[in-house]
DNA sequence: CTTATTGCAAAACGTTTGCAGGTTT
DNA sequence: AAACCTGCAAACGTTTTGCAATAAG
């Protein structure tokens, strides 16, 4: 793989943008820094960066791909109030005992939670007391 | 939901192709049992299944989504080698575990492998065993 | 000088949607 | 009759691709 400006200045903002970038939000991020910039090399730049193991890609059903700087092993929350993907560690018992109750041809793991993530959360109780207070 | 001819074709082949099929392959099995059936119906219709609860959604990174008669919980095994989606129960000590990990905020919680789906393996094997007699 | 990489635009892909006509209740 | 459901085709959002030009080694 050769050099170019483009390729680090994608690897910059999955670094910069550490909360699980969109290909779109790379693009939008990255052209103010290089005007000339095509969401294609965005895509085709994130794909190679994947396969060179430098990003890790995160799915979420029924979105589009997002990005993440973070390469050691993790689980993932969606938000169904807010969107956003946030991270979520298992702790390594946890983990040991996922891993280990599958048969050793399984090579990895993708596990997404699905629900409220905590700044949702709080605004949430937030209202519910100010609701409460107002009566 | 009124009945329809069509919603209840499309239920039926979930239930018939029970390996995780796609919308697409729903259609072209349906196709045969009602030839004016078309891709947009029996997509509307795996929507409104879906919704009310009789089928589940099961999205594997990077592929269609592919839909499940069975309503239980439990995690999926993409192999790498087929492409094939392929149930992995959890042990309830594992799942109950991994449910526990997590605050109370979280409603669901998608679990996808990826490795080698046991046919796959066995083929793999036989293979290899061929190969180390015929030397 | 060779070949990877780029910008651009067009296409691919899975999926959704607007509409006019047909079905179910 | 009212609401729902259908087929069709067009549109959608995300991602990939073919191409001629540019940049890296």
């Amino acid at each position: 793989m050769r050099y170019s400006k483009q390729r680090e200045l994608v690897m910059q903002q999955v670094e910069a943008l550490s909360d699980h970038p969109t290909a779109e939000e790379i693009y939008q991020h990255a052209r103010q820094e290089c005007p000339g910039l095509s969401l294609g090399t965005v895509y085709r730049n994130l794909n190679s960066l994947v396969e060179a193991g430098r990003v890790r890609r995160v799915s979420v059903p029924g979105q589009p791909d997002r990005f993440d700087h973070t390469l050691s092993w993790h689980s993932h929350l969606y938000c169904t109030r807010c969107g956003q993907v946030s991270d979520l560690a298992l702790g390594d018992d946890v983990m040991r005992r996922l891993m280990d109750s599958q048969p050793e041809r399984i090579t990895d793991c993708v596990l997404t939670w699905i629900g409220v993530c905590e700044n949702c959360a709080k605004k949430e109780k937030a209202r519910s007391e100010a609701l409460q207070a107002a009566l």
